[in-house]
DNA sequence: ATGTCTGTAGTATACAGA
């Protein structure tokens, strides 16, 4: 199965590369943000052209921010909107903005996640940010976290090895204790971070500013994040930026990051192993 | 890196968010 996480910086602006990467990569199971669509204009624009492609899909939109998606052509079951406690802004008792969905695909808890980007660490938006997190971390307890994932735009760089200049980000959100810290408490509860464990010294970015040919000079920062749990990390075989993405005309600033899982053991794909005829290379 | 892109309002350009 393959699953891959795109910040796509509005689908609609996005509609051509977003239909010609799911061609390309094929994926079975991918989590937008940044869809910045109303959930009409969504089915619109989307609804035919992902149906043709064989995809099932659920859109949580509020219009001109935010916006998620989970699109899924191995199941889509009891989607959820958000999560509980999750905090509005600015008022966190308020309505909930368009950053959460989930859906189980394939026996797999999938979340598409825009977390909030905090603004500056002295911003009401900051402490926002966290909250948000924290209550995150606060339904994992009841959820069964192996079989789960969490992916999508953190906006957060987990060390600082993710991050093209740590001396650049002196008081920049990010990077700071408090979200690492935040992070850190997801990672505690048993999620991993795919990409990092299968690439552990790898320079390795999600996100390139537009200005100043950041992407060119490779000047970028890892914050688009693959967090799984343990029976879904067991069975990585591969985790990629796709940077492709990130080329060309009209890109987002963000690239997918992509995961192949090998079939569950508990799978009905198959024989383990390959009848005679089908081993032989 | 602060050099751009996006959406909105509204009809040209300014603004906000990232």
């Amino acid at each position: 199965m393959r699953l891959a996480t795109w910040n796509v910086n509005s689908a609609k602006a996005r509609l051509p590369r977003l239909l010609d990467w799911l061609d390309t990569r094929r994926p079975d199971v991918v989590c937008l943000q940044e869809t910045k669509l109303p959930d009409a204009e969504w089915e619109t624009t989307f609804g035919a052209e992902l149906r043709a492609r064989g995809y099932a899909y659920a859109h949580v939109g509020e219009g001109r921010w935010n916006g998620v998606a989970i699109l899924s052509r191995v199941g889509l079951d009891d989607v959820a909107d958000g999560f509980p406690g999750q905090p509005g802004f600015p008022d966190p008792a308020g309505p909930r903005e368009a950053r959460a969905v989930a859906a189980t695909c394939a026996g797999v808890r999938v979340w598409s996640l825009y977390v909030p980007n905090g603004r500056t660490p002295h911003d009401p938006h900051f402490g926002y940010k966290l909250a948000w997190l924290a209550a995150l971390a606060a339904v994992l307890p009841a959820v069964d976290v192996s079989r789960t994932v969490l992916t999508g735009d953190m906006n957060i760089a987990p060390t600082d090895a993710d991050v093209w200049d740590p001396a650049k980000f002196g008081d920049s959100t990010h990077v700071t204790p408090q979200e690492r810290a935040s992070l850190g408490e997801l990672q505690r509860i048993g999620l991993t971070d795919v990409l990092r464990r299968r690439w552990p010294d790898e320079r390795m970015f999600t996100y390139w500013d537009y200005r100043a040919g950041a992407f060119h000079q490779d000047l970028g920062m890892r914050i688009d994040l693959v967090l799984a749990g343990a029976e879904v990390t067991g069975r990585v075989r591969a985790a990629w930026v796709d940077r492709q993405a990130r080329k060309g005309s009209a890109p987002s600033d963000h690239a997918p990051v992509v995961v192949d899982l090998d079939e569950a053991p508990d799978g009905d794909i198959g024989p383990v192993v390959p009848p005679p005829s089908a081993r032989r290379r």
